[in-house]
DNA sequence: AGCCAGGCTCTCG
DNA sequence: CGAGAGCATGGC
Protein backbone atom coordinates (compact mmCIF):
# COMPACT_ATOMS: atom_id res chain seq x y z
CA UNK A 1 0.00 0.00 0.00
CA UNK A 2 1.36 3.40 -0.90
CA UNK A 3 0.15 6.96 -0.48
CA UNK A 4 0.77 9.85 -2.82
CA UNK A 5 0.31 13.58 -2.50
CA UNK A 6 0.91 16.23 -5.11
CA UNK A 7 1.23 19.98 -4.90
CA UNK A 8 2.86 22.81 -6.76
CA UNK A 9 5.57 25.22 -5.66
CA UNK A 10 6.50 28.59 -7.06
CA UNK A 11 10.03 29.87 -7.40
CA UNK A 12 11.52 33.35 -7.39
CA UNK A 13 12.18 34.17 -11.08
CA UNK A 14 14.23 33.76 -13.07
CA UNK A 15 14.59 30.03 -12.58
CA UNK A 16 15.49 27.47 -15.21
CA UNK A 17 14.42 24.15 -13.70
CA UNK A 18 15.76 22.01 -16.51
CA UNK A 19 19.21 23.64 -16.53
CA UNK A 20 19.47 23.36 -12.77
CA UNK A 21 18.20 19.78 -12.48
CA UNK A 22 20.60 18.65 -15.21
CA UNK A 23 23.31 18.75 -12.57
CA UNK A 24 21.82 15.52 -11.20
CA UNK A 25 21.65 13.72 -14.53
CA UNK A 26 24.81 11.70 -14.10
CA UNK A 27 24.09 10.41 -10.61
CA UNK A 28 23.22 6.89 -9.55
CA UNK A 29 19.58 6.35 -10.51
CA UNK A 30 18.89 4.50 -7.28
CA UNK A 31 19.91 7.54 -5.24
CA UNK A 32 19.00 10.68 -7.14
CA UNK A 33 18.35 11.37 -10.77
CA UNK A 34 16.96 13.68 -13.41
CA UNK A 35 15.60 12.12 -16.56
CA UNK A 36 12.83 12.93 -19.01
CA UNK A 37 12.22 16.20 -17.25
CA UNK A 38 11.66 14.60 -13.87
CA UNK A 39 13.83 14.96 -10.76
CA UNK A 40 13.62 12.09 -8.24
CA UNK A 41 15.11 11.49 -4.84
CA UNK A 42 14.35 9.51 -1.70
CA UNK A 43 14.01 11.81 1.28
CA UNK A 44 13.39 11.71 4.94
CA UNK A 45 10.26 13.79 5.49
CA UNK A 46 9.53 14.13 9.21
CA UNK A 47 10.99 10.66 9.77
CA UNK A 48 8.99 9.16 6.93
CA UNK A 49 10.90 7.76 4.02
CA UNK A 50 9.38 9.04 0.81
CA UNK A 51 10.12 9.39 -2.86
CA UNK A 52 9.97 12.95 -4.11
CA UNK A 53 9.41 13.72 -7.78
CA UNK A 54 9.56 17.17 -9.33
CA UNK A 55 8.78 18.46 -12.80
CA UNK A 56 8.55 21.93 -14.23
CA UNK A 57 5.11 23.25 -15.14
CA UNK A 58 6.10 26.88 -15.60
CA UNK A 59 8.54 29.02 -17.50
CA UNK A 60 11.83 30.68 -16.62
CA UNK A 61 10.11 33.97 -15.86
CA UNK A 62 7.08 32.36 -14.21
CA UNK A 63 8.52 29.25 -12.67
CA UNK A 64 6.33 26.63 -11.11
CA UNK A 65 7.26 23.14 -9.98
CA UNK A 66 4.90 20.21 -9.68
CA UNK A 67 5.87 17.97 -6.78
CA UNK A 68 4.74 14.45 -5.97
CA UNK A 69 5.60 12.55 -2.80
CA UNK A 70 4.95 8.86 -2.23
CA UNK A 71 5.42 6.77 0.90
CA UNK A 72 4.11 3.65 2.61
CA UNK A 73 2.25 5.73 5.16
CA UNK A 74 -0.26 8.52 5.02
CA UNK A 75 1.00 12.13 4.73
CA UNK A 76 -0.19 14.83 7.09
CA UNK A 77 -0.43 18.51 6.25
CA UNK A 78 2.83 19.02 8.14
CA UNK A 79 4.53 16.43 5.96
CA UNK A 80 3.44 18.26 2.83
CA UNK A 81 4.75 21.52 4.24
CA UNK A 82 8.05 19.85 5.10
CA UNK A 83 8.34 18.41 1.59
CA UNK A 84 7.72 21.86 0.16
CA UNK A 85 10.40 23.27 2.44
CA UNK A 86 12.86 20.60 1.31
CA UNK A 87 12.28 21.03 -2.42
CA UNK A 88 12.53 24.80 -1.98
CA UNK A 89 15.85 24.32 -0.27
CA UNK A 90 17.24 21.74 -2.76
CA UNK A 91 16.77 24.12 -5.68
CA UNK A 92 17.22 27.36 -3.71
CA UNK A 93 13.84 28.43 -5.09
CA UNK A 94 13.45 31.56 -2.94
CA UNK A 95 16.76 33.05 -4.02
CA UNK A 96 16.70 36.11 -6.26
CA UNK A 97 19.30 35.50 -8.96
CA UNK A 98 18.79 39.07 -10.15
CA UNK A 99 20.87 40.41 -7.27
CA UNK A 100 23.78 38.21 -8.37
CA UNK A 101 23.41 39.20 -12.03
CA UNK A 102 23.38 42.88 -11.06
CA UNK A 103 26.51 42.49 -8.94
CA UNK A 104 28.55 40.96 -11.78
CA UNK A 105 27.28 43.07 -14.66
CA UNK A 106 30.58 44.98 -14.89
CA UNK A 107 32.59 41.78 -15.13
CA UNK A 108 32.24 41.00 -18.83
CA UNK A 109 33.38 37.37 -18.51
CA UNK A 110 31.01 36.56 -15.66
CA UNK A 111 28.25 38.59 -17.27
CA UNK A 112 28.45 36.53 -20.47
CA UNK A 113 28.54 33.28 -18.55
CA UNK A 114 25.57 34.37 -16.44
CA UNK A 115 23.68 35.17 -19.61
CA UNK A 116 24.31 31.71 -21.03
CA UNK A 117 23.37 30.06 -17.74
CA UNK A 118 20.43 32.39 -17.11
CA UNK A 119 18.14 30.98 -14.46
CA UNK A 120 20.61 28.45 -13.06
CA UNK A 121 20.32 28.14 -9.30
CA UNK A 122 22.76 26.38 -7.00
CA UNK A 123 21.49 22.98 -5.84
CA UNK A 124 21.76 22.35 -2.12
CA UNK A 125 21.78 19.12 -0.13
CA UNK A 126 18.67 18.58 2.04
CA UNK A 127 20.85 18.39 5.14
CA UNK A 128 24.14 20.04 6.06
CA UNK A 129 25.39 16.66 7.27
CA UNK A 130 25.21 15.31 3.73
CA UNK A 131 27.38 18.01 2.20
CA UNK A 132 29.82 17.89 5.10
CA UNK A 133 30.37 14.14 4.74
CA UNK A 134 30.65 14.40 0.97
CA UNK A 135 33.16 17.22 1.29
CA UNK A 136 35.34 15.11 3.58
CA UNK A 137 35.15 12.24 1.10
CA UNK A 138 36.21 14.62 -1.68
CA UNK A 139 39.32 15.85 0.10
CA UNK A 140 42.39 15.41 -2.10
CA UNK A 141 41.05 12.64 -4.37
CA UNK A 142 39.56 13.15 -7.81
CA UNK A 143 35.85 13.92 -8.17
CA UNK A 144 35.12 10.69 -10.01
CA UNK A 145 36.67 8.51 -7.34
CA UNK A 146 34.88 10.54 -4.68
CA UNK A 147 31.48 10.02 -6.34
CA UNK A 148 31.98 6.26 -6.46
CA UNK A 149 32.86 6.23 -2.78
CA UNK A 150 29.90 8.47 -1.91
CA UNK A 151 27.49 6.13 -3.68
CA UNK A 152 28.88 3.18 -1.77
CA UNK A 153 28.37 5.02 1.52
CA UNK A 154 24.75 5.82 0.64
CA UNK A 155 23.97 2.23 -0.34
CA UNK A 156 25.68 0.79 2.70
CA UNK A 157 24.34 3.10 5.41
CA UNK A 158 21.29 4.77 3.88
CA UNK A 159 17.74 3.61 4.49
CA UNK A 160 16.17 1.98 1.47
CA UNK A 161 12.71 2.09 -0.03
CA UNK A 162 11.39 -0.49 -2.49
CA UNK A 163 9.53 1.13 -5.30
CA UNK A 164 8.49 -0.13 -8.75
CA UNK A 165 10.60 -3.29 -8.31
CA UNK A 166 13.70 -1.25 -7.51
CA UNK A 167 15.39 -0.45 -4.23
CA UNK A 168 16.13 3.24 -3.76
CA UNK A 169 18.37 4.79 -1.11
CA UNK A 170 18.17 7.88 1.04
CA UNK A 171 21.26 9.65 2.33
CA UNK A 172 22.35 8.03 5.61
CA UNK A 173 21.29 9.67 8.84
CA UNK A 174 24.13 10.54 11.27
CA UNK A 175 23.14 7.76 13.69
CA UNK A 176 23.71 4.93 11.22
CA UNK A 177 27.23 6.18 10.50
CA UNK A 178 27.94 7.02 14.14
CA UNK A 179 27.08 3.51 15.31
CA UNK A 180 28.86 1.67 12.50
CA UNK A 181 32.12 -0.22 12.84
CA UNK A 182 34.83 2.12 11.55
CA UNK A 183 36.24 -0.50 9.21
CA UNK A 184 32.81 -0.81 7.56
CA UNK A 185 32.95 2.87 6.65
CA UNK A 186 36.51 2.47 5.48
CA UNK A 187 35.54 -0.45 3.26
CA UNK A 188 33.65 1.97 1.02
CA UNK A 189 37.06 2.96 -0.28
CA UNK A 190 38.19 5.54 2.24
CA UNK A 191 41.47 5.82 4.10
CA UNK A 192 41.32 4.83 7.76
CA UNK A 193 41.78 8.49 8.67
CA UNK A 194 38.87 9.73 6.60
CA UNK A 195 36.62 6.99 7.94
CA UNK A 196 37.46 8.23 11.43
CA UNK A 197 36.79 11.86 10.49
CA UNK A 198 33.39 11.01 9.05
CA UNK A 199 32.40 8.84 11.97
CA UNK A 200 33.66 11.51 14.36
CA UNK A 201 31.44 14.12 12.76
CA UNK A 202 28.44 11.77 12.84
CA UNK A 203 29.05 11.10 16.55
CA UNK A 204 29.28 14.80 17.36
CA UNK A 205 25.93 15.31 15.66
CA UNK A 206 24.30 12.35 17.43
CA UNK A 207 25.66 13.47 20.80
CA UNK A 208 24.24 16.91 20.27
CA UNK A 209 27.68 18.52 20.43
CA UNK A 210 27.37 19.75 16.86
CA UNK A 211 24.06 21.14 15.58
CA UNK A 212 24.68 21.59 11.86
CA UNK A 213 21.13 22.67 11.03
CA UNK A 214 21.42 25.37 13.66
CA UNK A 215 24.83 26.42 12.40
CA UNK A 216 23.25 26.89 8.99
CA UNK A 217 21.25 29.80 10.38
CA UNK A 218 24.37 31.65 11.57
CA UNK A 219 24.78 34.85 9.57
CA UNK A 220 28.51 35.31 10.01
CA UNK A 221 30.32 33.06 7.54
CA UNK A 222 33.68 33.47 9.26
CA UNK A 223 32.08 32.20 12.46
CA UNK A 224 30.82 29.08 10.70
CA UNK A 225 34.24 28.40 9.22
CA UNK A 226 35.90 28.70 12.61
CA UNK A 227 33.38 26.36 14.27
CA UNK A 228 33.80 23.70 11.58
CA UNK A 229 37.56 24.17 11.36
CA UNK A 230 37.88 23.14 15.03
CA UNK A 231 36.63 19.67 14.20
CA UNK A 232 39.15 16.99 13.42
CA UNK A 233 39.32 16.27 9.69
CA UNK A 234 37.77 19.58 8.68
CA UNK A 235 39.83 22.45 7.31
CA UNK A 236 38.87 25.73 5.67
CA UNK A 237 38.37 24.10 2.27
CA UNK A 238 35.95 21.51 3.64
CA UNK A 239 34.09 24.14 5.65
CA UNK A 240 33.65 26.45 2.66
CA UNK A 241 32.49 23.67 0.38
CA UNK A 242 29.98 22.55 2.98
CA UNK A 243 28.66 26.08 3.40
CA UNK A 244 28.25 26.53 -0.32
CA UNK A 245 26.60 23.19 -1.04
CA UNK A 246 24.75 22.55 2.19
CA UNK A 247 23.97 25.94 3.75
CA UNK A 248 23.36 28.24 0.80
CA UNK A 249 26.17 30.52 1.95
CA UNK A 250 26.85 31.93 -1.47
CA UNK A 251 29.71 34.09 -0.26
CA UNK A 252 31.70 31.02 0.78
CA UNK A 253 34.52 30.80 -1.72
CA UNK A 254 36.83 27.79 -1.67
CA UNK A 255 39.90 29.55 -3.08
CA UNK A 256 42.12 26.61 -2.18
CA UNK A 257 40.08 24.39 -4.42
CA UNK A 258 41.98 22.96 -7.36
CA UNK A 259 38.93 22.95 -9.63
CA UNK A 260 37.98 26.52 -8.75
CA UNK A 261 41.50 27.77 -9.40
CA UNK A 262 41.51 25.90 -12.71
CA UNK A 263 38.31 27.49 -14.01
CA UNK A 264 39.32 30.97 -12.88
CA UNK A 265 42.61 30.49 -14.65
CA UNK A 266 40.81 29.29 -17.78
CA UNK A 267 38.36 32.19 -17.99
CA UNK A 268 40.47 35.01 -16.51
CA UNK A 269 44.17 34.17 -16.86
CA UNK A 270 44.49 32.45 -20.23
CA UNK A 271 44.97 29.11 -18.55
CA UNK A 272 48.14 29.90 -16.67
CA UNK A 273 48.19 28.36 -13.18
CA UNK A 274 47.24 30.74 -10.38
CA UNK A 275 47.70 30.70 -6.62
CA UNK A 276 45.10 30.90 -3.89
CA UNK A 277 45.77 34.62 -3.31
CA UNK A 278 45.30 35.47 -6.97
CA UNK A 279 42.05 33.50 -7.04
CA UNK A 280 40.81 35.51 -4.05
CA UNK A 281 41.72 38.80 -5.72
CA UNK A 282 39.68 37.98 -8.82
CA UNK A 283 36.82 36.67 -6.70
CA UNK A 284 36.62 39.93 -4.74
CA UNK A 285 34.75 41.60 -7.59
CA UNK A 286 31.93 39.09 -7.18
CA UNK A 287 31.06 40.58 -3.83
CA UNK A 288 28.91 38.48 -1.57
CA UNK A 289 28.19 36.01 -4.37
CA UNK A 290 31.75 34.68 -4.73
CA UNK A 291 30.75 31.08 -4.22
CA UNK A 292 27.81 31.25 -6.60
CA UNK A 293 30.10 32.82 -9.21
CA UNK A 294 32.57 29.96 -8.76
CA UNK A 295 29.69 27.54 -9.25
CA UNK A 296 28.71 29.30 -12.48
CA UNK A 297 32.30 29.02 -13.73
CA UNK A 298 32.45 25.31 -13.00
CA UNK A 299 29.18 24.66 -14.82
CA UNK A 300 30.31 26.88 -17.69
CA UNK A 301 33.45 24.83 -18.08
CA UNK A 302 31.51 21.56 -17.95
CA UNK A 303 29.24 22.86 -20.72
CA UNK A 304 32.19 24.11 -22.78
CA UNK A 305 30.92 27.65 -22.75
CA UNK A 306 33.33 30.00 -24.50
CA UNK A 307 33.38 33.73 -23.79
C1' DA B 1 52.66 1.29 -15.17
C1' DG B 2 52.84 4.94 -12.56
C1' DC B 3 51.16 9.30 -11.24
C1' DC B 4 47.96 12.27 -9.68
C1' DA B 5 43.58 13.83 -7.96
C1' DG B 6 38.25 19.76 -5.32
C1' DG B 7 43.14 18.23 1.81
C1' DC B 8 44.20 17.29 6.34
C1' DT B 9 46.71 15.61 10.22
C1' DC B 10 50.70 14.13 12.42
C1' DT B 11 55.46 13.89 12.91
C1' DC B 12 59.91 15.49 12.56
C1' DG B 13 63.82 18.76 12.58
C1' DC C 1 57.14 26.88 14.11
C1' DG C 2 57.50 25.07 8.82
C1' DA C 3 58.12 21.52 5.80
C1' DG C 4 57.05 16.87 4.35
C1' DA C 5 55.31 12.27 4.42
C1' DG C 6 51.20 9.41 4.27
C1' DC C 7 46.78 8.29 2.83
C1' DA C 8 42.98 4.95 -0.65
C1' DT C 9 41.29 4.41 -5.07
C1' DG C 10 40.26 4.85 -10.06
C1' DG C 11 41.15 7.22 -14.37
C1' DC C 12 44.29 8.81 -17.63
Amino acid sequence: MSFTETFSVKAFPPFNFDLTAQIFRSGDKLIRTYENGQFRQILNINDKLAQLRATSTGTIEQPEINVGITANTHFTLLDKQKAEEIITFIFNLNFNLGSFYTEVKNDSVMQQIAQQLYGLKNPTTPTVFESLVDSIVEQQISIKVAHTIEERIVKKFGESLAFNNEIYYAYPIPRSIASAITSEIQSCGLSERKAQYIQGVAQLVVNGELDLECLKREEDSEKIISVLDEIRGIGVWTAELTMLRGMQKLDAFPADDLGVRRVISKYYCEGKPIKTVEAREIANSWGKWKGLAAFYLIIAEAKNIVV
